[in-house]
DNA sequence: GCATGCACGAATTGGAGAGC
DNA sequence: GCTCTCCAATTCGTGCATGC
């Protein structure tokens, strides 16, 4: 990566030389001259002193500043359907396994369930959209209907099943174990 | 495995000089 | 005179070999 250029245009905008900036960072004007046409690299400790001389930090100067995506649509969503356990999952936020929470569409046909999960860490919300759902956590069991939800910690063997009277439409947010 | 010494390259300095 | 570049010299960091 080229950062010359870069910190030639930050040092210009606080108007500053290159001697002055080389006496805020306490390095040599000839040093500045030679970083600024990257005929040269700095250590991280001069770098951090040099952004601190310009008002920035390490994060903001090598921040790409992507596009954040922060709408979804359907077209988004990846979804998995397991007909022996007559269930379908819709991931509504994709790769949310690497964010601090994993949020699901999932959709219980009568009689239907998820797999048994084990214990871990994190957390597991959830948001009845239809229908009413039977909440397996160890061996004691909750029921939420439409309009309700649940909360608890994973911390035994723990699964959801919907009636077989009626299906069920939820969505389920965890948190990965890492958080 | 750890400490020491050595060699090498990279990082940095600071004076000299060029360009405007 | 100010700003910047060039360049030789110095300092520092790292990898490797050697000995204990």
């Amino acid at each position: 990566m080229e950062i010359g250029p870069k910190l030639r245009e930050l040092r210009i905008a606080k108007n500053l030389t290159q001697e002055e900036l080389a006496d805020r960072a306490e390095l040599s004007k000839g040093f500045i001259s030679q970083l600024e046409r990257d005929l040269t690299s700095p250590s991280i400790a001069t770098l951090v002193d040099i952004l601190q001389c310009l008002g920035t930090t390490i994060n903001e100067f090598f921040s790409e500043d992507p596009e954040e995506q922060v709408v979804f649509h359907y077209e988004d969503y990846f979804e998995k359907e397991d007909t022996e356990l007559l269930n379908k999952t819709e991931w509504i936020i994709p790769n949310a396994q690497k964010n601090m929470m994993e949020p699901i569409r999932l959709t219980l046909k009568p009689g239907g369930s998820t797999y048994r999960d084990v214990p871990h860490e994190g957390e597991e919300f959830g948001y009845v959209l239809k229908g009413t759902v039977k909440i397996h956590i160890g061996k004691k069991v909750y029921t939420a209907k439409k309009g309700e939800s649940f909360y608890f910690t994973p911390h035994s063997e723990h699964y959801i099943e919907a009636p077989n009277s009626t299906g069920a439409t939820i969505i389920w947010v965890s948190t990965p174990p890492s958080f």
